[in-house]
DNA sequence: TTTTAGTACTATGTGTTGCAAGGTACTGTT
DNA sequence: AACAGTACCTTGCAACACATAGTACTAAAA
């Protein structure tokens, strides 16, 4: 994996909990209709990274899942926000913002401090 | 350390080799100073965490140093971007931009999708 | 001169986590 | 029965931030 590849991996990473969090917000969702819409959004994630991801979501009490029938092919888990994942949600919505702000203004700075 | 706390500290880490390569780019700058311009834009590093970055950056040849004399105390290792270092970086930018509009697209979107 | 404080760089060990790879199970079609 | 498609799950590895502890140099105080 070159340098590039791997620094564009690491930011992505930073975020991939805020995004999924988000996806499932919007409405109950299950991990392989959430891998099709980050895909969309131009962020792979695998199903490696997701399940145990959307598991330990779950057990801190952010996510909450149940199953349905699908038409064809074995039953989905279908997750939705807790009470409390919507809390943590709106938290991350504030960092993020922050972080954005924080980024500007290191790499958006020219020669000139101040 | 709290889930929150944690959700936050990934974040950072992401944009961490951007804003620190960001920040050399604006003028050669030893450690010690970097950690202070960091924490001036809300992005506290630590000393664990910046010494062995710039190793590897400069391993990687995205940087180079030269030691220079302090007015008192040791003498500082200061950095500074080598061509390949401006040219990861802009591919950076560029990426940092891409991550944007990709967060974006997942987080604002409502319950209407498209 | 010895001690102390301040600054700066370095090394080691640990925990978290993304991801590759491989596996199980259910359904409908050939 | 066999196959293909869909969906969920597990294991092992590697990267990396961070806490912690340590070394070294300078200058001022005792």
């Amino acid at each position: 994996m070159s340098n590039l590849e791997n620094t564009q991996a690491q930011m992505r990473k930073g975020v991939l909990e805020f995004c999924i969090l988000s996806i499932i917000s919007r409405g109950e969702a299950y991990p392989s209709d959430i891998i099709g819409m980050m895909k969309e959004a131009k962020l792979m994630v695998v199903e490696g990274t997701l399940y145990p991801l959307l598991t330990r979501l779950k057990n801190q009490g952010l996510l909450s899942y149940s199953w349905k029938e699908s038409t064809g092919g074995p039953p989905r888990k279908y997750y939705k926000l807790t009470p409390l994942g919507e809390q943590f949600l709106s938290e991350l919505k504030s960092t993020w913002n922050e972080l954005v702000e924080a980024v500007n203004q290191t790499t958006l700075k020219s020669s000139n401090n101040e």
